[in-house]
DNA sequence: TCGGCAGAAATGTGATCACATTCGCCGTAT
DNA sequence: ATACGGCGAATGTGATCACATTTCTGCCGA
């Protein structure tokens, strides 16, 4: 019966807020591939008893972001390469849709606005900053995407980069080469001329990367 | 405290039992386009308490099978046109990519399975049946993408169909002419024949059909 | 006749509890 | 030294409750 101690500001739900915070955690790689997580043990971290604990673990699971076993007990999944593969293929299909639609709306504030993004992740990247520079990754293809006006696609989108965000952080230790995102000047590129076809070879181009290097 | 009735046979859960049963309830499309429920009724429908009845919701609410209001309150989404037609630009997509890569993998015995699913379809529209349309005509897609060995993508289709159930129901007594599967046949040619880009084309074809009468 | 307002019913939310199951750890026997 | 067995801690599940909010109903007044 522990009193709700902040009275004010109560305007988002708390399962919500468990859920928010766990999901950018999880697509932003901050936490490992199978690493368990506990209902006590998240409603002791963000305060709140073990149901909205519950609830906002049930929606990860449902999205793919965490996987169930058979007792019960959730953790961040390991992907096989199989399936990372066919989420790379997931998000070329989909994204590739994305920015061909976003083209036609792209207009030079966008591109200038994509270019500071572009300019943050070179710096992440010499920072050996695996975190920063996914969600400054995502946060250049999501800029993008936005312009296409299509909200399911964008959520479906979202949905595979939850999936692959704890092993994309894995990944990132076994790429050692400090690349800055090459084929992110293709995508400008292709932009600024309103090259479609340049633009979806460039987007497939970056989305497929480094999960090549896997599969060997 | 109400006593756990059935001693044996509870090897689903309770929350899941709920899921499942609102699932393919809502895909098949026997719920209407802003039908309201409520935690309380589907425990009692379900003879479960609130709690797992709220997970089952939560769930589908993440999934896009139920819309949920600002106060809350949850029911099945009446879709705006735009957002239809997004639906059927992904079902496009994906359905597209799973027939391709079923395509291979398709033998003889898969084909008359999908024949006889066919057969299954025409004799629910001639008896005006929907929900049994729907539902076989699901069976036929499924039947066809299991082949892919594409779990993620096969997952996601269904996550769309999920959100398109209630409006494909309300969308079959609009289209009044009780039209068996035209595309259907294009779909089992292409695969007898192996012709890729015919059964891309059919695949196309079948799932945008009877959605561009909506946006007339 | 219509609009709004007050009270009642209904609903979602979150906390807590009891219970069954599972997991981990340690001791013992071979 | 290792494998097996059992005991205790930890965990998920589902029921129930109290409470705030929303929604509905019906009545009263203009």
């Amino acid at each position: 019966m522990m009193a709700q101690i902040r009275s004010s500001e109560h305007t988002t739900s708390a399962h919500d807020r468990v859920y928010r915070g766990l999901r950018t955690r999880i697509m932003h790689g901050e936490i490992l591939p199978g690493h368990p997580l506990t209902l006590r043990g998240l409603g002791q971290e963000y305060e709140v008893s073990m149901t909205p604990a519950r609830e906002a673990i049930r929606r990860l699971v449902a999205e793919g972001a965490l996987t169930m076993s058979a007792s019960g007990r959730v953790s961040t999944p390991e992907l096989t390469n199989d399936r990372i593969e066919e989420l790379a293929a997931l998000r070329a299909l989909i994204e590739v849709e994305l920015a061909s639609r976003a083209l036609p709306r792209a207009h030079m504030a966008l591109i200038e606005r994509l270019q500071t993004i572009n300019n943050s992740i070179a710096e992440r990247v010499a920072q050996r900053d695996a975190v920063g520079y996914i969600s400054a990754n995502l946060d250049f293809h999501r800029a993008l995407y936005l312009r296409a006006q299509a909200p399911a696609m964008l959520a479906m989108a979202e949905t595979v980069w939850l999936q692959l965000g704890p092993t994309m952080r894995a990944l990132y230790g076994r790429l050692r080469q400090a690349e800055p995102p090459q084929f992110h000047r293709l995508i400008l590129a292709a932009l600024k001329a309103g090259d479609e076809p340049g633009l979806r070879l460039a987007v497939r181009s970056d989305v497929t990367q480094g999960l090549r290097h896997l599969t060997a």
